[in-house]
DNA sequence: TGTACATCAGTGAACGCGCGTTCACTGATGTAC
DNA sequence: TGTACATCAGTGAACGCGCGTTCACTGATGTAC
């Protein structure tokens, strides 16, 4: 009558793993399918094929390709916020952080090139609910780096609505910054002037920032 | 022997314009079909229906959605570059284009709302060929706003390198707030802070743009 | 102006195909005792 | 440890449906003379 003793910790090839595979199998295939298309486009017929089970196998995973897209946009920011999390415990230099936050965008635009490429296309054009969830995590991740701005040194006396307006700006230059890497993939010279320009952007911004709020 | 002679020259329920009128509502049609789905998940026989014409008639006019695609690309950048014309042709004073460009902006949003909705998705979700159009076409206006730009005070000695970069900041930015303004549509509030924040945003940029130049 | 012919926007039947979803199933794995 | 039973990931047949595309067509409009 007691509960699950030690045995029922399953073993390597125990069933639960087995699904959890498939499950990533799913995820990695539809992520594959839908780059140059869209969600919207994408059949979940071709991604069990692509898997390799049989159509109606999908179904113990999940309960539509809209229910995949959702665990799909979980993944993506969780990577994102590793990203972010990275640019947080480097704790740069002021002047050293912009480069240090380009870096390491481009870093995981490589490491991560499906999944950002699955949020830029899926943001305007994937099913509503999922267009709805990347919309929520977008706003918290640019509240989150609202609250790390606020850290940095001559930000203080500025109110909560000035640190969102800025940090959306520099949230939108960093997208815009990631679409063009990810566009420009295998083209390392446009990538370096991605780069650059990318700096030079960021830069213009702080300043004016900086600039624009003393002269109030 | 002789060309066209004047009788030629067709009648109100002329042939060629009840082609024209035809073609004018599969455009339209294919507007509001894909609104809040995507070009790639749209069916010639979806059009073709709410047009009113049996599938088949759809050829007379497109070869396929694609080539449907690449025409409203061509329609919606007509307007954009109307809206840029009508900036241009204001000729405000210079604390006052931002305020004039977004105030246009939102306009033009408004008046053209499925053509910009549209070019926010297809650019990441569209068939390759209409991405690629739509990539030409923001590089080109880009161009144009760069040497907009270079007419401006103070500008002059910016290499075009510079003016590129800061033209494409400034287009990030308005494209930002043109996706955000869609999204906000019949939110009057909403919009009303997005049009304040993008103001705030452009006047940072502008400020940074000219004091990050002179300090170098 | 009247006639004979050409053009062509839109029709409608037919095709093979991939779609999402239902259902009853199999058989390996896990659990209770 | 051994046995009897429960769970459940994956199967496979079947369904009705919408898809893009082909083809031969119709009949109103346009053109030549």
């Amino acid at each position: 009558m007691l509960v699950t003793p030690e045995r029922a910790v399953s073993g390597p090839g125990s069933r639960a793993e087995r699904k959890e595979h498939t499950r990533r199998a799913i995820l990695d295939a539809a992520l594959r399918l839908c780059e140059g298309s869209s969600l919207v486009a994408l059949s979940l017929r071709q991604v069990s094929k692509e898997v390799g089970i049989v159509p109606t196998g999908f179904y113990r995973h999940f309960e539509s390709i809209e229910d995949l897209g959702l665990a799909l946009v979980d993944e993506s920011f969780v990577s994102l916020r590793e990203m972010l999390r990275d640019v947080r415990l480097a704790d740069p230099a002021l002047d050293d952080i912009i480069d240090r936050s380009i870096d390491l965008l481009v870093e995981h635009v490589h490491a991560q090139h499906p999944h950002f490429a699955f949020i830029a296309r899926e943001r305007e054009a994937g099913p509503p609910a999922v267009r709805e969830a990347i919309g929520r995590s977008i706003d918290l991740f640019e509240r989150e780096l609202a609250s790390d701005l606020q850290r940095l040194p001559g930000t203080g006396v500025w109110s909560t609505e000035d640190l969102r307006i800025l940090s959306n700006l520099f949230v939108n230059t960093l997208v815009a910054t990631a679409v063009a890497v990810l566009h420009a993939s295998s083209r390392p010279d446009e990538e370096k002037r991605l780069v650059e320009s990318a700096r030079t952007q960021l830069r213009m911004v702080l300043v004016g920032a900086l600039n624009w709020r003393s002269e109030r």
